[in-house]
DNA sequence: CGCTTTTGACCTGCGC
DNA sequence: GCGCAGGTCAAAAGCG
C-alpha cells in the first residue's frame, strides 16, 4: 500500500456531510490493470452498506458492467480520483462522477427516460433514466455536478439481471 | 409500427 | 396540518 494503493483508504465515519460529500478514497473499488475496476473488498457488503462510490473519469466512453463479482469498466479513460461517498439513506445505490459534455454515456444498457425534475441546489436538471428489459429493477439517475458542471453524476441502482 | 422521449401532474416523505 | 422537494407515472408526440 504504497504508491499503486493511493486508492484504497478507510472508510468515512458517518459524520455530517450535510451539504457535502467526503471526499474519501474507496476501499471498495480497486485499480486493476490497464482499464479494468474491480471490487476489491466483499461486494456483497459493498452493495447492502450505504456507501455510495464516486469515480471521477475524465473520458466520456466508459462501458460499466455491474457483475456479482464486481465492476467492470472498459473504454480508454484516465482516472483523475476515486473517492466514497456515504449517503444518509440505505440504499444500495453507487455515484459516478464523469467528466463529461453529455449526461447520455453509454455503458452497455439501454435506457429508458420516465422523468426529468430540476434540483433546488442545482441549476441543472436531473434526468431519471430506467433499464428497458423487463424484471431489470436498475435505475439510474443523471445529473450535473452543481459546482462542477462539466461533470456529470451518474447513479446507479440495483443490479442488471439480464445479459449486456 | 414499436418504442423512446417529453412534459406536466400526481404521490409521498419530511420539515416546520 | 401545510408546504416544499424529490421521485414516479402517464398520455401524447416524435423518430427509426
Amino acid at each position: 500500500m504504497t504508491d499503486k494503493n493511493e486508492i484504497t483508504a478507510d472508510s468515512s465515519s458517518d459524520s455530517d456531510f450535510t451539504n457535502q460529500w467526503s471526499i474519501e478514497l474507496s476501499e471498495y473499488l480497486k485499480f486493476d490493470g490497464n482499464n479494468e475496476w474491480v471490487v476489491d473488498d466483499d461486494p456483497g457488503s459493498f452493495v447492502s452498506e450505504h456507501v455510495s462510490t464516486q469515480v471521477v473519469y475524465d473520458q466520456a466512453n466508459v462501458v460499466s458492467d455491474f457483475g456479482e463479482g464486481g465492476i467492470h469498466f472498459e473504454g480508454s479513460s484516465s482516472t483523475r480520483e476515486i473517492s466514497s461517498v456515504e449517503e444518509k439513506k440505505v440504499r444500495k445505490k453507487f455515484s459516478f462522477k464523469t467528466k463529461s459534455e453529455v449526461e447520455i454515456l453509454d455503458d452497455g444498457y439501454k435506457w429508458r427516460k420516465y422523468g426529468k425534475k430540476m434540483v433546488k441546489n442545482s441549476p441543472n436538471p436531473r434526468h431519471y433514466y430506467r433499464c428497458s428489459v423487463e424484471g431489470c429493477p436498475v435505475k439510474k439517475t443523471v445529473d450535473r455536478d452543481r459546482d462542477d458542471s462539466r461533470y456529470v453524476i451518474t447513479t446507479y441502482e440495483g443490479t442488471h439481471t439480464h445479459p449486456r
